[in-house]
DNA sequence: GATGAATGTAATCAGTGATTACACAAAGGA
DNA sequence: TCCTTTGTGTAATCACTGATTACATTCATC
């Protein structure tokens, strides 16, 4: 297992760590042209490099997206955590309209890093512990508020605590996944998109809290 | 514009009506391999033409996928109205159950059509008079069973009709979505996979309904 | 300085969607 | 019956893709 520091340090043998500028380069790409027009061809080009070059640091194209999915997770983990903290967790539910907000918001932002990290056929979630991982994390978070809220009588009577951890995360990557394949123009969306699954998180949070 | 009896009759020229065949065809390889593994000279293969031969049928691989999820959408609002004169639309709640019934159960043992149809990149979904139809359709009647409801008394106070269209909708697509995505496995999903859909559409409509 | 691993190159492979010029079959009018 | 027109399919080809190979280069280390 290379450690980050030997690997930057042995990576500037040519070209001077190639790993790094081509995750740049196709991050930038992706960015441009969205996944479907990424190749890894093009992503040697413009890190300056034979077509060959790329696959001495990823096995494949997968394995590159893979990273490039490592690194959105990362931001995405990150963002979610800043809209907790800035909310406080005093109050389980609002923590969870919190991890809401957040999630949302970051997918709305970056809707084709959000729809790789999301698939399972253009990357291997699996074979990734940092993926993995970060996902479980968020999860777990989701299980203790949910426990804590049932705890506090916060939850609505019947609300099956296992069965909500499920449903929160179905209804708010159902809404994610409604942005970015598209769809709200279909169910006559016309108001600002910010504004909806603003909307659609506080109608959720209304329908799980007994307080409201 | 060609009518579909004189396409079918003037198809029979060479082949034999190729355009049905290799609907077909492209359909039988897609449930088979997947969509990514869809080729338009696979296709063209097993329906014993050349690779270019397609192209005269369809203008181009998205136009052969769309003409699938043509197919793939019917199939799908048969399914959910199917389910929906089963239950009838005397309580219009109940009826809305149906909707996510059907919705649900097709999307389970379709998976690959659902992933087609729910894309916007590998299909022209707004150029399709008939997608964009079919979709319409359920989205109407959502709309019209969750406004009797609202008129009825049996939605929970609170709750805007207008807001719960696009959230029940967002929900229903979310639950699909994590099963189509392979998204059920990391959310510790260890009971039967039609069984969660069912809990899970179950607590929904419970926190929905104002008479539970 | 020689050794050996890490890294990049050039050439090449099989496969892709798409386009073109061409061949062929059938329908319909003269 | 010819002969034109239209609809279909073929063969060849284009530019492109991910991936692999044999080879060359460069560096760290002994």
């Amino acid at each position: 297992m290379m450690t980050s520091e030997s690997r930057t340090a042995r990576a500037a043998y040519h070209h001077g760590n190639l790993t790094e500028v081509l995750l740049a380069a196709a991050i930038a790409l992706i960015e441009e042209k969205g996944v479907e027009a990424l190749s890894v061809r093009e992503v040697a080009k413009r890190s300056g490099v034979s077509p060959g070059a790329p696959f001495r640091h990823f096995s494949s194209k997968t394995a590159l997206l893979t990273a490039v999915a490592e690194e959105a997770m990362g931001r995405l983990t990150a963002a979610v955590r800043a809209e907790m903290s800035r909310t406080g967790d005093a109050d389980p539910i609002e923590a969870l309209r919190a991890i809401g907000r957040g999630y949302l918001a970051w997918a709305l932002s970056n809707p084709t890093h959000f729809q790789i990290i999301s698939s399972r056929s253009l990357i291997d979630f699996h074979d990734s512990p940092r993926l993995v991982e970060e996902n479980e994390a968020i999860r777990v978070i989701m299980v203790d508020l949910i426990a804590r809220a049932q705890r506090e009588g916060r939850l609505r009577p019947g609300i099956v605590p296992g069965d909500l951890v499920f449903s929160s995360r179905a209804f708010i990557y159902g809404v994610a996944r409604m942005w970015i394949d598209g769809h709200f123009e279909e169910w006559r969306v016309e108001r600002p998109v910010a504004e909806v699954m603003e909307s659609a998180l506080d109608l959720f949070i209304k329908m799980i809290d007994a307080q409201s």
